[in-house]
DNA sequence: TATTCATATGAATTATAATTCATTTGATAG
DNA sequence: CTATCAAATGAATTATAATTCATATGAATA
């Protein structure tokens, strides 16, 4: 692992730590769709949208093509699928409970 | 991605996104360190790091084996490794200016 | 069995991030 | 050019997480 990547991780990873951007890269992995889409498909805010996809553009999780007074938003196909594997790998070798330890406190 | 995994991811990531804890994994991939050890290397307090191993312990991102009074850890090669390739790949890829926009505002 | 070393824990404080609501900007159509 | 729809922004509030400090547990040794 390089020098400073350290750094670059704590920015990656905070920017995936957060339920409503996972559930926007989970629906944007389907299709791409519009802010208004999403907020719909997801029970959101339009505006909670909007702020949670800010971060998500800016490390390029995602991408944004507008199309008159619509934006369109994709998921970086190649990265999120590649993290989301690795999830599901570890999860199925080193989460043997299925995930129930989430249910205890810290 | 399966059905749930969201919540998975959100723990998975959430554990991830905190500079001790990253500099830590750093650090136990080179080789494995007692938390004394990995306190002096880091700089830290004996408590944060005990503190910050919890949870990757808990999410089998480190193992531990206890030697006498000692605690030696050792980080999931597998996961951890995949990972921050995973991270560099991206990096390389999709952050041109080479981690400048982190310095920016959000 | 008292002492020391290594680690873990609890609880309070402090720092950081998420969410909401109001408002603004931008684009298109009437 | 003004009304409407879509998205973005700002700022305040609320929620979460990190850090610190004091203390407890547990193992080894004198």
């Amino acid at each position: 692992m390089k020098k400073g990547l350290t750094e670059i991780c704590y920015k990656f990873f905070n920017n995936l730590a957060n339920p409503t951007r996972l559930a926007t890269l989970e629906k944007l992995m389907e299709k791409p769709m519009s802010v208004t889409e999403l907020a719909a498909a997801l029970g959101q805010e339009q505006s909670m949208i909007s702020h949670n996809l800010k971060p998500l553009l800016k490390c390029n999780f995602v991408f944004i093509e507008k199309q008159g007074k619509k934006s369109i938003y994709s998921a970086n196909q190649e990265t999120i699928g590649t993290l989301f594997k690795a999830v599901e790998v570890h999860a199925e070798k080193y989460c043997p409970t299925g995930g129930k330890c989430l249910k205890e406190a810290n």
